[in-house]
RNA sequence: CGGGGCAUAGCGCAGUCUGGUAGCGCAUCUGCUUUGGGAGCAGAGGGUCGGGGGUUCAAAUCCCUCUGCCCCGACCA
C-alpha cells in the first residue's frame, strides 16, 4: 500500500464518509467536484459496480456503452439542449460544432433506438451503460456524494405498450432491491417526484443515514413510502373550534421569526400561522398561510394554478411594496393579496399572526370572522406522527441518501425525437420508454455514511476493497516470520480470498489502526509468539477480543467466517 | 447565482490587526534505541506566503484586482 493514510483531516471535509475516505486514501480531490479514485477507493467501486452489472445482467439488459460527449442535436430535438440550464457542460469542438458532456443520456439512446429498432418483435428490450456521468452542480458538496463528475450505472427499456413497460419497471424495481441488498446496505425505495427527467411515476432508492440530504416519509403500518416532497398531508379530520377570544394587536418589538414571537407570547409555534409570499403564475404575488410549526413544500404550493412553478420566493423589495412591512411581520388579515392556507392552517381558531406593520402581531384571529376563508389545500411537508395518506399507520421522517430512481418516462423523448417500430398490424407505433439510474460512486459515499464506527469505515462484507488484512508482527527481524507470512500469504490467495499483506517495516500500533481505517472486515496477525504456539491471531472488525486458531486449522476457520470470498 | 468564509511546506495551523531574517505540530528522509493499538532521541530536506499590479528603504502583513476552494440556500444518481 503506498498511498499514506492521513492522521488529521482536510478542512474542508465535513461528513464522515467524506473525512474518511481522504483519511483512507480512498480518493483525492482534484478540483471543484471532480475526484481521483485511488487503488483502495477504486476496489470498492469496482465491487459496486460488479454487483449491479450481475443484477443487471440477470434481469436480461444488456450492456452497452455510449459516448461521454454527445451532439448539441440531440439535445436540440429533445429540446433540453434550452431546457436543461447550466448544468448542462456545452463544449465546443475544433468546426465549432456544439457538444455537450453528457449529464444522462436519453438522447443517445433514444437515437440508437430509433435506428435499431424496426419491429414490435425487437422488444421489449433494455440498455444499460456503467458511464461517467457529468452535471456541472452549483455545488458539489461532500466529496464524491454530490460530485459534479460521477459514476452511474443507467438503463433505459424500450415498449410498445405501458403494460410492457410496467412489467420491466417491476422487474427494475426487484433487481434494485436485490442490488442494495447484496450491498449490505439499509435502504427504502420511496415514492418520488420525477423531476427534470421528466415522465409521469418514479421510484427512489435511498440508503438511510442521518446526514441524507432527503427527508423520507413511511408508514409504520403499511408499504407506504414516499419522498417528503411527495408524500400527502391528510387534512384533519376535526373542525375547527369555533372562536373564544376577541382579536387583540399586540406589541411585538423585534421579535420576527415564528419561534421568537411564540417565545415572547408564551405560546406553542403550533398556535401560530406564518405567511410566506411567493411569485403568482400571472405576475403578481400570493400569500401561502402555513401553522407556525410546519414547513412549505414548495413542490405541493408550486402546483397550484395561481402560484409561479417552480415556486419563487417573493423579494423582500416586493413584499415591502406590497404589504407594507418586511418579511417577519406579515399575516393575512387585511391582506390585499389572494391567500391559500394550508389545511392545518384552516382548521386553526384564535391563533396568532403577523399584522402587515413592524414590530405587532395579531392574536385571537379567527378564519371568517376577521378575515375571509381561505382556499384551503394541502402545501405542507408531512411531520413525524402524520397519518399515512393511504390512511393506514402513522408516519415516520428518516433521512436518506438518493443512490437509485427508476423512471417511466413513457413518449416523451420517443414521440419528440420520433423513436417507433412496426406492430404487428404493421402500423408505426411510438415506443414507451423507462429509465433506471443508480449513482455507483455516491454508494461506496453512503456505504462509509451508513457503516463506521470512530476508529475508521467497516465495510459490509460485499463492498471491502480486501476480505482479509494480514499482518506480521516484526517481520523485519524475524526470517522464519517472513516465510511464514509468505507462506500463508499465498495459501489464502490460492484459497481465492483478497488479502491486504501489509509488510511495511512499521510497528503493529500503525498497522492496526490503518486496517481500521481501511474498513478490512477480517484481520489476521501472525507474529513469533503465534509461530512458537501454532496458532494464529483473527480478529474481525468489530470484534472487541481477538481469537486463537490453530495453523492446521486456520483455512476451515476463514471458510467458515469470511462469507465474501470471491 | 445570492449570502458568508478561507488561501502561508504533503496535511493541520500560527504569524497579518501594529510592515523589518517565515514558524509550530503531524507526515517525509538519515542514524541510534525501540517493537502487540498511530514509539523515543538526535539530525536533515521541504516555501516564488494562490496569481498580477500598486504603496514603501522594506510587504505573508497595507491598497487594488484576478483566481481557486469551502460553508448556507434552489437541483440531482
Amino acid at each position: 500500500m503506498k498511498v499514506a493514510t492521513l492522521k488529521e483531516v482536510p478542512a474542508d471535509a465535513e461528513t464522515a464518509s467524506h473525512k474518511l475516505m481522504l483519511r483512507a486514501g480512498l480518493i483525492r480531490q482534484l478540483a471543484s467536484g471532480l475526484y481521483t479514485w485511488l487503488p483502495l477507493g477504486l476496489r470498492v467501486m469496482r465491487k459496486v459496480e460488479q454487483v449491479v452489472r450481475e443484477e443487471m445482467d440477470r434481469t436480461g439488459a444488456l450492456e452497452l456503452l455510449m459516448p461521454c460527449v454527445q451532439p448539441a442535436e440531440l439535445w436540440e430535438e429533445s429540446g433540453r439542449w434550452h431546457e436543461y440550464g447550466p448544468e448542462l457542460l456545452r463544449i465546443r469542438d475544433r468546426h465549432d460544432r456544439d457538444f455537450c458532456f453528457g449529464p444522462t443520456h436519453e438522447e443517445v439512446i433514444t437515437d440508437l433506438a430509433r435506428r435499431e429498432l424496426r419491429s414490435y418483435k425487437q422488444l421489449p428490450v433494455t440498455y444499460y451503460q456503467i458511464q461517467t456521468k457529468f452535471r456541472d452542480e452549483i455545488r458539489p458538496r461532500f466529496g464524491v456524494m454530490r460530485a459534479r463528475e460521477f459514476l452511474m450505472k443507467d438503463a433505459y427499456s424500450f415498449h410498445l405498450d405501458s403494460t410492457s413497460l410496467e412489467e420491466t419497471y417491476q422487474v427494475m424495481y426487484e433487481a434494485y432491491s436485490r442490488i442494495f441488498e447484496r450491498l449490505g446496505l439499509r435502504f427504502r425505495a420511496v415514492q418520488a417526484d420525477s423531476g427534470a427527467i421528466g415522465g409521469e411515476f418514479s421510484h427512489e432508492f435511498h440508503v438511510l443515514a442521518d446526514s441524507g440530504e432527503d427527508a423520507i416519509a413511511f408508514s409504520d403500518q403499511s408499504g407506504f413510502a414516499a419522498n417528503v416532497e411527495l408524500a400527502g398531508a391528510i387534512a384533519p379530520a376535526t373542525d375547527r373550534p369555533p372562536p373564544g377570544e376577541k382579536l387583540a394587536r399586540v406589541e411585538t418589538p423585534n421579535v420576527r421569526s415564528i419561534d421568537e414571537v411564540a417565545a415572547f407570547l408564551k405560546i406553542s409555534p403550533a398556535q401560530c400561522i406564518k405567511t410566506l409570499i411567493v411569485e403568482g403564475s400571472q405576475g403578481g404575488l400570493v400569500a401561502l398561510v402555513l401553522r407556525g410549526d410546519h414547513e412549505l413544500n414548495a413542490l405541493k404550493a408550486g402546483a397550484h394554478a395561481s402560484v409561479a412553478s417552480p415556486l419563487r420566493m417573493a423579494s423582500a423589495e416586493a413584499i415591502e411594496a406590497a404589504v407594507g412591512c418586511a418579511p417577519g411581520s406579515i399575516g393575512p388579515v387585511g391582506l390585499d393579496l389572494p391567500v391559500l392556507a394550508d389545511h392545518a392552517a384552516t382548521v386553526l381558531a384564535d391563533f396568532t399572526c403577523g399584522a402587515n406593520e413592524a414590530h405587532r402581531h395579531l392574536a385571537g384571529v379567527n378564519w371568517g370572522r376577521d378575515l375571509p376563508e381561505p382556499e384551503s389545500m394541502d402545501m405542507r411537508n408531512v411531520v413525524n406522527g402524520d397519518p399515512s395518506p393511504d390512511g393506514q399507520g402513522t408516519l415516520s421522517i428518516a433521512r436518506g441518501i438518493e443512490v437509485g430512481h427508476i423512471f417511466k418516462l413513457g413518449d416523451k423523448y420517443s414521440t419528440s425525437m420520433g423513436a417507433g417500430v412496426l406492430g404487428d398490424d404493421g402500423k408505426n407505433r411510438t415506443l414507451e420508454m423507462g429509465c433506471y439510474g443508480i449513482g455507483i460512486t455516491r454508494i461506496v459515499a453512503a456505504a462509509i455514511e451508513q457503516n463506521h464506527d470512530e476508529r475508521g469505515i467497516v465495510w459490509p462484507a460485499s463492498l471491502a476493497p480486501y476480505d482479509v488484512a494480514l499482518i506480521p508482527i516484526n517481520m523485519h527481524k524475524s526470517e522464519r516470520l517472513r516465510q511464514a507470512a509468505e507462506a500463508l500469504y499465498q495459501k489464502m490467495m490460492s484459497a481465492g480470498y483478497a488479502v491486504l499483506f501489509d509488510d511495511r517495516d512499521a510497528r503493529p500500533g500503525v498497522k492496526f489502526a490503518d486496517t481500521d481505517l481501511y474498513g478490512i472486515p477480517h484481520r489476521v496477525v501472525l507474529s513469533d509468539r503465534g509461530l512458537d504456539s501454532g496458532t494464529l491471531e483473527y480478529k474481525g472488525r468489530l470484534d472487541k477480543e481477538p481469537k486463537h486458531v490453530k495453523q492446521t486449522e486456520f483455512l476451515d476457520f476463514l471458510a467458515r467466517t469470511v462469507t465474501n470470498a470471491a
